[in-house]
Formats: structure tokens, sequence, C-alpha cells
DNA sequence: ATCTAAATCAGGAACGCTTCCTGAAAGGCC
DNA sequence: GGCCTTTCAGGAAGCGTTCCTGATTTAGAT
């Protein structure tokens, strides 16, 4: 048996604080698109030279288990990073894929829904909405003319 | 220029229907879970011994593209494969990562909501409630003590 | 400021899932 | 049955992600 050492209270894990990851957890913040890791990288690889796709991999894995930034799975599977901590739903252009958050609650009726369905409690709730972007979107004379 | 071939009628695209395919849809449907293209394969390999993973993942792509059956992009980034066509939503435990189907609906007050803050309109609207199944739920006893 | 142990990094190799390519086989239509 | 097209199996190629190594950086103590 080993003895327990009478270490002082220390935090889950200890964390040292880096250039990289700053840098990566800022860029994303300021960033209202929903990068892949690998258009993290190209977006700091210049002021950052040898930054690695590795350790951009590496943080925004620890970024998302610290629940300081979100994932965003996309549509064509890969998954995007939100610097946006705050909880929100999406919409998805299904034409080009764009992604916009969607400052907006989700009815109290849903959870409900839930439990009468299931029994079960939702810890979050997750939106998606699929439509067409502005952009994307034909305009209306070559739409509704009948 | 080329002269304009006076051919027939014909639908979207012509299709020939095969046994591969027909199986993976018929198994898609039979299985309530939400199965990933390998575990398609591998379910059905017994049955059609040299079924090539490639046909598992060209013919999953037909079929979502048909609308006959659904994708759900799954928490490791995976996609996985809904043989349940009718909109629905998924019950995701976050603990073991099991799907379950929803069948309730979207309350419409939704896409009034999406409406009011970015003039979009929805055609689609998933919703992902997350928590924990039946069965990583921890006992009661041990929860509401206090 | 210097030193030390642990965390993190860069770079590249390895890995797994998905797509693409080819010749062969089966389906649909006449 | 005969012909043309679609689909298939098998394997190679591609891409994104993870893993591994020795070197570097960080935080805290001296």
């Amino acid at each position: 048996m080993s003895v327990v050492k009478s270490a002082p209270l220390e935090p889950a894990k200890r964390r040292h604080q880096t250039r990289q990851r700053a840098r990566i957890l800022a860029w994303l913040r300021e960033t209202h698109s929903h990068p892949t890791a690998a258009q993290t990288h190209e977006a700091l690889v210049r002021e950052l030279p040898n930054l690695s796709l590795g350790t951009v991999y590496r943080n925004l894995e620890v970024l998302v288990s610290e629940g300081v930034i979100g994932e965003v799975p996309s549509a064509g599977g890969g998954v995007r990073y939100d610097g946006n901590a705050k909880p929100h739903h999406h919409f998805i252009c299904e034409s080009c894929g764009a992604i916009d958050d969607l400052h907006i609650q989700a009815p109290p009726e849903l959870a409900r829904k839930l439990r009468r369905a299931r029994g079960r409690t939702a810890r979050r709730i997750r939106i998606d909405f699929y439509g067409l972007c502005e952009s994307c979107e034909p305009p209306r004379l070559l739409r509704g003319l009948g």
C-alpha cells in the first residue's frame, strides 16, 4: 500500500498558460465565424510562424474540455469551434454551410415534451435551424410569380 | 450547338434497384440504433459476403440524397445513419452516447423566433436533447438525500 | 536572477475513415 | 436475347486527426 501524500489541495489539473493557447482562444473569440482546426491554424500561423497543427488540435481539445469554447458538428462531417461559450443555437445554411449564432431561448415547452415522452431531463438542448442564408436565397423575383 | 434530344420524361435520376441497396435500407430500418457506415457493413457482410465498404458508403449517400434515410452527426465526429426518414428529434446520452428517437414536434414558436431574429425561414429544425439516459442516470437514493 | 520539474511545443509519422478509380457484373429496356 | 447504363468489389489514394519524440517553455522555489 502506498502512503497518501499530504499534498496541498490542487486544482483539477495544473496548466501552464502559453502564448499559443492564449492566441487561439483570443482569435476564436474575435472571429464570428465557426472555424475548423485547420482554419484556426491557418489564421494564426502568420504571427506564430512555427505553430503546429497538432498544437492547435490539442489546445482546442483542452479549451473544449474546460468549457471555454464550444464544438459545432458541421455539415461536412468535420468539427468546428465556437469562441462563444454562452449557450446559443445555430442557423446553418444548407447551400454554403455558413453558421450563424442565434441568441434565442429554447421554449420551456420543449423540456416538458421530453419529460412527457421519455421521463428524462435534458441538461442541454441544442437547436439547429437549416435553411438558406441571405446570400444563398434566390431573389424573390425568380420565386413567387404565380 | 447541340440539338436537344427529345427524350421521354424521366425521373430525377434513373436508378437500378439492387440487392445491396435494398438490404442496407432494410437493415437500417429494422435497426433502432443509429449505426455508422462501418457498423452497417459489419452487420451485412455475413449475408452478402463480398459486400464492400465502399458500396455501403455509396449507397448510404444515395439513400440520404433521396431523403429515404437521415444523417445524424454523432458525438465522436463521425456520421451515423437513421433508417427513420420521418422528421424527429434525438435524445443523446452524455455518458454512453446512445441516441434515442423522439417523436415530438418542434413548437411553431421556434420558427417565429427565427423569423424575428434573422428574417430567415427554416426548412428543417433539428433538436438534440443532451442528458443522461435511464441506464446512466445515478439512482435516486444516491442523489437527492438533502 | 537562477535553478528545477512538469507541462507544452514543433515536427513528423502513423492511423482510420471516407472518397476515388478500375475492370467486372447485373439491371433495365428494346 | 442483346445492348447500354448503373452499380459493384477491391484496392489505392486522400484527408483530417491523433500519437510520438526530443526540445523548449512555464511556474514556482531557492
